[in-house]
DNA sequence: TCAAAAGTGTTCACTCTACACCCATGC
DNA sequence: GCATGGGTGTAGAGTGAACACTTTTGA
């Protein structure tokens, strides 16, 4: 069902269309059967500060949609694989590092994983563009930096990011909508990480490498918008098996009795999964 | 806050990079910026059939991997949206329809959704190709039909064309790999099918409109390759509320006892999820 | 001494599992 | 009758929610 063979035709070398002529008249195709397409990985990039939760969002420099908030992204390069390119575009963004959980986490470490493609034929009015939208889990950062272009950036809760989509009253200075089509990403990627601690250990990638049960569960509190009851969660993390690793040291910084710290274990799937409250 | 009319400048058509030549001056950009690529949508079709689970899959009648089976799929057309396309080959292929899970489905519905994204620069030696992977799951239909090409089609048990990715022995008679990276697709879209029928009531799509309790059973033994005990599985889906919904009709196309006919109910998430046997 | 956060013990309700048992059909 | 699959009852183990209670620090 794929290109048809009707007898490769090389054409002229035009820059805007290199893949194309480097193909292999061995294996013909039809050009004029495929249209050209830009593609783009676009990050929803999440953390907590504050016990809110807060994506990353970075103001446009030019049009489409110029100086409103959207979404950090940009183009796959030629030779580049989809992962690879979320991964440059996290590091230019935030300095962080994309984790393969394969390995020990580095310091400055951050999970990275596909989140859904986007490709309405008038999401973006200058052509044709498919987004990749990835989504990021980070710990609390200093204040973000600026990419490549010199457009400035913000950590901004996802809550009052997404309510413009409902309501049109602007309850703050910054209620603009969102570029393109990025509120529905970012609700898709909310709408994963909130899904996704529930029977992973994701949530310890918003914690630093070291942490205490209290701030773990101040993590789930602020990602689910819940109180969860500070006794059962304890209990429950730390009977999961390979979900925390106890390092040995304590804390006093949250005040009060001095609390554990711990890292995150190897396990993946948590067994039991944490539960969310009925809503 | 979508497109912004800014008024177009309409250039000569040029049939290889059409959406390109559409963009509007005012809005810049530096074609040379971003590659062009082809997108595909490629199909993971699953059903149920004599207790095993299996694939559509394709016969490659062009290079590159001609006569190798192959997941269904296609180009995505200039102004077609990518569910639209997966739609569209989905109808092709096997003559059902994508259902819109807001309405009532129709007789010839399947599940379809977006599974995800694969973009190694390497996958297609022809050109840069990126493929957007769908799932559906469809109830046991009669023999595949070919699509527009004049290629074969058939179900495959996927425990059969998964098995070549480990062992190199070919136990059967189609035991060769399937083509591209489609090994992997249909491992991850198996995996999705796996996991999502535990919490939600997906199964039923793998069933006819109406089915019985027996019947659901075996939809998640075939699936999950497993045997599950009758007698709590019974209780388990009927006492889940909205799961199913009963037709008053029996019937004993099973042999033993009649059994009661059910139809799949409105819920999609299911409370409390079905459990999946530990391995 | 008091507030604050960490951590433990206990109780009750609910759910899952295993399996004994009964039901309604075709042959 | 008897095999076959459908369906209900029930006892024991395990889990989650609620909350009383103890521990250990800083101010």
């Amino acid at each position: 069902m794929r290109a048809r063979s009707v007898g490769g035709v090389k054409t002229k070398q035009r820059p805007f269309y290199r893949q194309a002529d480097d193909y292999d008249p061995l294996m013909p195709y039809d050009p004029s059967a495929f249209p050209p397409f830009a593609v783009t990985v676009d990050l929803v990039v999440l953390t907590v500060r504050q016990h809110a939760l807060c994506a990353l969002v970075v103001r446009r420099g030019e049009q489409p949609h110029q100086g409103r908030w959207a979404l950090p992204g940009g183009f796959v390069r030629g030779d580049e694989d989809l992962s690879a390119a979320a991964a440059r575009e996290l590091t230019e963004e935030t300095g962080l590092l994309a984790h393969d959980p394969t390995h020990p986490a580095p310091p400055n470490a951050a999970h990275l994983e596909q989140l859904a493609t986007y490709g309405d034929p008038k999401r973006d009015p200058r052509m044709r563009v498919v987004s990749v939208a990835h989504l990021a889990l980070a710990p609390d950062l200093p204040a973000p930096r600026a990419g490549g272009d010199a457009h400035s950036a913000r950590w901004a809760p996802v809550e009052s990011l997404l309510k413009q989509e409902d309501a049109f009253g602007r309850e703050t200075g910054h209620g603009e909508p969102l570029a393109f089509d990025h509120a529905r990403i970012l609700a898709d990627g909310v709408e994963r990480a909130r899904s996704k601690i529930e029977y992973s250990s994701l949530a310890t990638a918003f914690c630093p490498r070291e942490f205490t049960v209290g701030e773990l569960r101040r993590v789930y509190e602020a990602v689910w918008g819940v109180a969860l009851d500070p006794r059962n969660f304890h209990r429950k993390v730390t009977g999961t098996p390979g979900f925390l690793v106890p390092t040995g040291g304590t804390t006093t910084r949250q005040g009060g009795r001095p609390a554990q710290l711990f890292r995150a274990g190897g396990a993946t799937l948590l067994n039991p999964p944490m539960l969310r409250p009925e809503v």
